[in-house]
DNA sequence: TGGGTCATGAGCAGCCTGTTGATAGTAGAT
DNA sequence: ATCTACTATCAACAGGCTGCTCATGACCCA
């Protein structure tokens, strides 16, 4: 069973999604401010979070980030109309989605099983991701390609395996950087080109699973 | 099978639109006033909501605001001959629709086809959208026609997603280049045309899914 | 049926964007 | 402390996309 955590101040808001979410068999917590919700996470681990902007005490930008400096945790933000100028700033500091109040508890509902269906790990029993001859075994941090092993740096690695945990899904320069390099980094965009550079001849025959998206970012292709 | 929401004092109306509702395929419940309405809607949802202005207890733009505060349900008000100044003020708080007494109840039954089909969202849960051969998967930034992946540019990606996103809809030329290029963009009518021909040449058999509106712009078909 | 309006198609110049290699800075190891 | 290897930035290049123009064709209305 997943379970879900619901920040918002409003009672009645809190109820809807409540009832909604428990009819879809989720096992739901609730929380009624930012620091409630980093208390509560502190304790709990769940599949994901859904999050007012507008709180007292501690409002949902920096609740979300200061959960997601220990966890990785799947956010979508709720705010209310005419707080849109948030949605550019939610997608920045990392959220899965994002909804304006008011909204349809159905909707909400779909876009959290499409966030949960889409973190399903990639990886089969053994920990080990498979693409053709391409292999990431993930408890032994190693690459083999062909059945030889390649010797990746820390960043092709995390790329790599950020990449292949994403598969079939476009990822913009800003997220690669969000994700992998973390919220707070301030960096230029063709760093990341010059890293897929490297992976890519580190690849060999396989260097065209990660396909370019020209204006967007990049992609890998299982 | 959809919802339906019947408000209105008069239990004449409420029949009268109940069978009409029920013969489209309806299914359909009934409240006669607005606290009857807010109480009923707290428990469940409706894909829609008739209600009249004027009823006892609570009239209806009161009761739609309450409704609206937790659930994005869309509504059709209903008012007297007279009362038509009320109008501007339905749409005001949200109103999808707006219809005088006596009306045809055919034509109501239209309208709430005409709201249910703009208010669906166009993706289905694992984000793809699909007219008949033609899926355009939107967390890949893919489009493909009868199971072959076709290759598009940005601005014919970025397209063909926006007309489909608004089907059915007539787009002019200005709100593309306004929604697409940017508000601060100050380019000619004509490179729209020219963009338009080469998504076209890419959709193949689908290609008058988007249909020209002569001396307007362009509209997608579903 | 004919004229005018508007959409379409092809071609092309300019520019944007990704790729690449070189280089400087940084951190870790010996 | 020195060396090594990794990371980040930059500039130049090439290719392809974009947006404009013009000629042609379709459509509407009188």
């Amino acid at each position: 069973m997943s379970s879900l955590l619901i920040v918002d101040d409003e009672q009645k808001i809190r109820e809807v999604i409540r009832e909604y979410a428990e009819f879809n068999g989720f096992e739901v917590a609730e929380a009624e401010d930012g620091m409630d919700a980093v208390e509560i996470c502190r304790e709990k681990d769940f599949d994901i979070i859904v999050m007012d902007v507008m709180m007292p005490k501690l409002d949902g930008f920096s609740a979300v980030k200061a959960i997601r400096e220990t966890k990785d945790i799947p956010v979508i933000m709720l705010s209310a109309r005419g707080e849109e100028y948030d949605k550019l700033f939610g997608f920045e500091i990392g959220a899965d989605d994002y909804m304006v109040k008011p909204f349809s508890p159905k909707e909400l509902m779909a876009r959290v099983g499409v966030i949960l269906s889409r973190r399903a790990p990639a990886e089969d029993s053994s920990g080990k991701m498979v693409f053709d001859g391409l292999e990431i075994d993930i408890p032994a941090r190693a690459v083999c390609v062909d059945g030889e092993t390649v010797e990746l740096t820390p960043k092709e690695y995390e790329l790599l395996f950020y990449l292949a945990q994403n598969k079939g899904i476009a990822l913009s320069r800003d997220k690669l950087l969000q994700d992998i390099w973390g919220y707070d980094y301030f960096g230029d965009d063709r760093t990341i080109d010059t890293h897929i550079k490297n992976l890519r001849n580190n690849l060999g025959p396989y260097r065209d699973k990660i396909t370019t998206l020209r204006g967007v970012g990049y992609k890998f292709e299982a």
